[in-house]
This record gives structure tokens, C-alpha cells and sequence, in this order.
DNA sequence: TTTAAGTGCTCTATTTATAGATCATAATTT
DNA sequence: AAATTATGATCTATAAATAGAGCACTTAAA
């Protein structure tokens, strides 16, 4: 009752994905940091950080996030205070709106 | 032999990760769309679509980007054809990098 | 206020991701 | 050209992610 299998993604999620790998890619051979370091550094195996960089989209996000993080690239705030005030503020901005996505019953205002 | 266990992220990487997750979640709420349905857009269970909005670390890339993406979510080039453009220029810039990272013996341009 | 829908949790079966090791090959340095 | 390091690929055991269903509770619509 698994059956996670093949999913089918979005061009734009796959083009997405791939980006990132090869930013992460571009940025390690920039700063001469050897796969293996890299992934110490991550905490993670140098096995996962060769499928993150061939762009494998079942990498965890975490460990995607924290590769490029150490290699410098931020795919929000620059710097972390502004992610963190950003993060607050959106965090107040949801506190705002209904706790539930209902559909006003039929007629007006939906996606078709 | 995995021992795959608690991983240490850096702080940018935890507030960036749930500051995804807030952005979805209000993506959704705004636009009146129940998690079932969205799930089912994006070919995932619903239980994962909880645990994306929860800023659960351990959720795949893929899964993330697609729903992100089906929310008007635009973490690159908002427009598919910037994008793919983009995407073509960084495996150029890639392709003229070494293809491997190599540290100087020893002595100069290291990052300590 | 009633009612139906949405959500949050929990649980289980199963698939899948990951660590870790090894090996062959390729790419740089010297 | 030789030496050495980095990489890519493959394999195995294990841990973890995911689907799917069920249930109580909450929320908002009527």
C-alpha cells in the first residue's frame, strides 16, 4: 500500500530542480571542494550528493537546501536576518487568513 | 548500514525550508483550495502535503517544487521559457568549469 | 445552530532513500 | 608520463518516506 512510484512532474519543476543541481555543481567546482568534503561538511554521503547534483528530484529538501547553503547559495533572504523577519511576517500574514480552504459552494470564484 | 538519522541543519536552511512551507500553505489557503484537491493535482497523498506545510525537512525536492509550482510558487525565472534559457546557460558556464575539484597541493587559495 | 467539509493525527504495509564500501576510470598535478 | 586524487557507478543492509485508510475534532457555510 506504498506505491510511491514514478511521479509525473511539471516541466517547470524539473527544470527547476535541474537548475539547482547544476548551480550547486558550478559552485563546488568553483571553490575546488572536493565531493567528498562537501558532503562531510553536509553531513550527508557522498553517494546522495552525486544524485543531488545529477538533479535526482527525490533528494530530500533539506539536505538540498543545507549542500547549497554551504556553498553560498541562497535561494531567498541574502542574509539571515532577513529570512528570519520575512519568515515572521508570513508566518503573521497566514495567523490572518482562514484556518480552511472551502470552496464557497458552487458558482463564483473557483479555479476551473 | 544507513543510519540515515538526525541530520544537523544550519539555521538558514531551517527557516528557509519552513518559510517554503508557510508560503505554500498561505498559496493555498488564498486561493481556496483543500489539501485533498491539491494533493491529487500533484500526484501526492495527502499526509505528505501535511507534513510540506508542517516544514518537514525529509520530504523530496520533487514533491515540494510540484506543489509550489501548482500554487503560482516561482522559486527561479518566473516564466517557463526564462527559465529553460537560463537552465541552458548554466550547463554552458558548467561545461567550461574543470570537471573536477581539485585543491592546489597545498599552500594558497584555500577556504579554512 | 445545524451541517458538511476540511483538517490533523495515528497506524500499517510497502516502497524507496540513504549510508557505506568498493572498484574502475578519468582528470589534474607534478 | 607518472602519480595521485576525484569522480561515477554499483551493490547491500537498513532506515526512512510515502500511500492509504480511518477517526475525532474544528471550522466555516448555510
Amino acid at each position: 500500500m506504498a506505491k510511491t512510484a514514478n511521479r509525473a512532474y511539471s516541466r517547470y519543476t524539473r527544470e527547476a530542480v535541474e537548475l539547482l543541481a547544476v548551480m550547486i555543481r558550478e559552485a563546488r567546482i568553483e571553490r575546488k571542494l572536493p565531493a567528498k568534503e562537501l558532503a562531510e561538511r553536509a553531513g550527508i554521503s557522498r553517494g546522495l550528493l552525486q544524485r543531488i547534483e545529477k538533479g535526482d528530484p527525490n533528494c530530500s529538501l533539506g539536505a538540498v537546501f543545507e549542500v547549497a547553503y554551504l556553498l553560498g547559495i541562497r535561494l531567498f533572504d541574502s542574509d539571515e536576518r532577513a529570512l528570519a523577519s520575512t519568515l515572521v511576517m508570513s508566518k503573521e500574514k497566514l495567523s490572518l487568513l482562514p484556518k480552511m480552504a472551502r470552496k464557497p459552494a458552487r458558482g463564483v470564484d473557483d479555479d476551473f
